[in-house]
RNA sequence: UGGGGUGUAGCCAAGCGGUAAGGCAGCGGUUUUUGGUAUCGCCAUGCGCAGGUUCGAAUCCUGCCACCCCAG
C-alpha cells in the first residue's frame, strides 16, 4: 500500500496528499481492521475510526472470536486512542437486529439457510455505515476485509478480485457489493496474507495483535444458532415428522429450523430403511407441512441453480458467460455457464453437479480471480440429460 | 393347541466349534470467516434366559421365555 512513489496518486487512489484524504475505517475490534486503521494513520491519512455496536453487550462480552460488541468495541477504541486518531462508536443494535438477525430468523422459518455475514455487509456496513462515512465528508471508507479492489485502466471502473491469500479470501461474503459502493470502498489488506497482517500488528504494537480470528456467526453464542432463532421467534420450534421421499415417516424432528439441505448428522435415523444401510440426507425442508424430507445422497445432486436479487459488477451477455462459481464459502470455484433470465433472475449451469445446494445460500460468480457478482439461490434442479444418463 | 421360523449393540446385520465383520444412528476430534458436506477416532468380556457337552460354545444338546408366520 505504499507503492506508486512516482505518481501524484496516493495509495488510496486520490490525487492528493494522504493528510488531505479523509478515510473512515470500519473497525470491528479485531486484528485486521485495527491494522488497516493503524497503517493508514501511519501513512498520514486523516483516519476516522468507526465501530458499530451491533448486538447485546452482556451476552457477548466473554466470547472469543466475536466482533462488534463488548470487549471488541473497547479494543477498537484503545487502538484509536493509542494511535491518536478519532474514533466513534455507533449504536446500531436496532438496525442490525432488523437487517440481519430478523432476516436470519425469517429465512430459517421459511426453510431456507441464510448467510447473515453477507446480509450484514450488504446492509449495515456497506449501506448504512457507508452513508455515515459520506456524511462525515470522507473520501472513502476502508475495511479490513481480505479482498482486492483494483481499477481497470481501460474502463476506469473499480473491480473486485479475490484476495491474494486464497485461504483468507472473503469475496464470497462480499458478492453483493454494488459498483457504487465499490467506488467508495478500499480494502488495504487484500494483497496480504494473514501472517503479514499479524506482523504489522506486532510492529505497530497493537494490543489486539494476538486476538484469535473471528469465526462462526458473530451474534450466535457457541454455535447454537437455533437459540437465537427461538429467542427472536419463540414459536419457531415446532416438532414434526421426518419423512422419506415417498412420504413414509422415518422419525421425528424438533423443528425445521434445525435442518438444512444436505445435512446428514442429527437425523437420528437408524439402519434398516434401505438395502445398503446408506445414510440419509436432508433433501427438502417444508415449513408449511412442518416436515423434513430425507433421501439418499444422490437425491441432492444439482447442476442448475437459479438465483435472484443479483448484483453484477460487469455486463452479462445475453448468450451467457463462462464463469466459475462458488456455492459455499469454503470450496474452490467450479466451472459453469451463467445466463440472465427475463425476470431479472439468473441461471447457473454447472459443468459437474454438486450436492447440498440450499435455498438462501449465495452463488458467487468469478472470472478467474475477478468477482463478477452473484445472487441468492432460490431454486436448483438436476438437468434431464444427467438424470437420463443415470 | 399343532407345525415352521427368528432371537447378536439404539437400528439393520455377518458369523454356523477356536475366542464377536460391516453399515446406520450416536458421541468426540480435525477441517471450516455462514448452514452443511467431508474426514478421523470411539462405541457388545459378550451373542433372549438357564443348564449341559467340549481344552474351547454366539455357534452343538436340553429346557424355558419372547416375537413372527402357517394351521385350527
Amino acid at each position: 500500500m505504499n507503492s506508486e512513489e512516482n505518481s501524484h496518486i496516493n495509495s488510496l487512489g486520490f490525487a492528493k496528499k494522504p493528510q488531505d484524504t479523509r478515510v473512515v475505517v470500519a473497525m470491528s475490534g479485531g486484528v485486521d481492521s485495527s491494522v488497516t486503521a493503524a497503517l493508514l494513520h501511519e501513512e498520514g491519512y486523516e483516519v476516522i475510526g468507526v465501530t458499530l455496536q451491533l448486538y447485546d453487550h452482556g451476552a457477548a462480552i466473554d466470547r472469543k472470536g466475536a466482533c462488534c460488541a463488548g470487549q471488541d468495541i473497547y479494543d477498537a477504541k484503545r487502538v484509536a486512542e493509542e494511535k491518536g486518531f478519532p474514533h466513534y462508536v455507533l449504536n446500531y443494535e436496532d438496525n442490525f437486529k432488523e437487517s440481519v438477525m430478523e432476516d436470519f430468523v425469517d429465512s430459517y422459518m421459511r426453510g431456507e439457510t441464510p448467510i447473515p455475514c453477507v446480509r450484514c455487509n450488504q446492509t449495515v456496513k456497506f449501506r448504512d455505515l457507508l452513508k455515515v462515512a459520506h456524511d462525515l465528508g470522507a473520501d472513502c471508507m476502508a475495511t479490513g476485509h481480505y479482498i482486492k479492489r483494483t481499477v481497470n485502466e481501460d474502463t476506469g471502473k473499480a473491480e473486485l478480485h479475490r484476495a491474494h491469500d486464497g485461504g483468507k479470501d472473503q469475496s464470497y461474503f462480499l458478492f453483493a457489493t454494488t459498483q457504487e459502493q465499490l467506488d467508495f470502498l478500499r480494502f488495504p489488506l487484500g494483497a496480504w496474507t494473514k501472517d503479514i497482517t499479524r506482523e504489522h500488528a506486532e510492529r505497530l504494537g497493537l494490543l489486539v495483535c494476538n486476538k484469535p480470528d473471528s469465526q462462526d456467526i458473530c451474534f450466535v453464542p457457541n454455535g447454537d444458532y437455533t437459540s437465537i432463532v427461538k429467542k427472536i421467534e419463540p414459536t419457531a420450534e415446532k416438532p414434526g415428522k421426518i419423512v422419506d421421499m415417498n412420504g413414509a415417516e422415518l422419525g421425528d424432528h424438533n423443528g425445521v429450523i434445525h435442518y438444512t439441505i444436505g445435512q446428514r448428522r442429527g437425523l437420528g435415523i437408524g439402519g434398516g430403511h434401505n438395502d445398503d444401510n446408506s445414510p440419509f440426507y436432508v433433501v427438502k425442508v417444508d415449513p408449511v407441512e412442518n416436515k423434513v424430507i430425507v433421501g439418499p445422497k444422490e437425491a441432492l445432486s444439482r447442476d442448475i441453480i437459479e438465483i435472484h436479487d443479483c448484483n453484477w459488477l460487469t455486463d452479462i451477455p445475453a448468450k451467457g458467460l463462462s464463469i466459475q462459481v462458488k456455492l459455499r464459502s469454503v470450496s474452490k470455484p467450479s466451472p459453469a455457464r451463467l445466463y440472465l433470465l427475463d425476470n431479472g433472475h439468473a441461471e447457473i449451469h454447472l459443468d459437474t453437479a454438486q450436492y447440498g445446494i440450499a435455498r438462501g445460500q449465495a452463488a458467487v460468480c468469478y472470472d478467474q480471480n475477478r468477482v463478477l457478482g452473484g445472487g441468492w439461490i432460490i431454486n436448483s434442479r438436476q438437468s434431464e440429460e444427467i438424470l437420463a444418463a443415470e
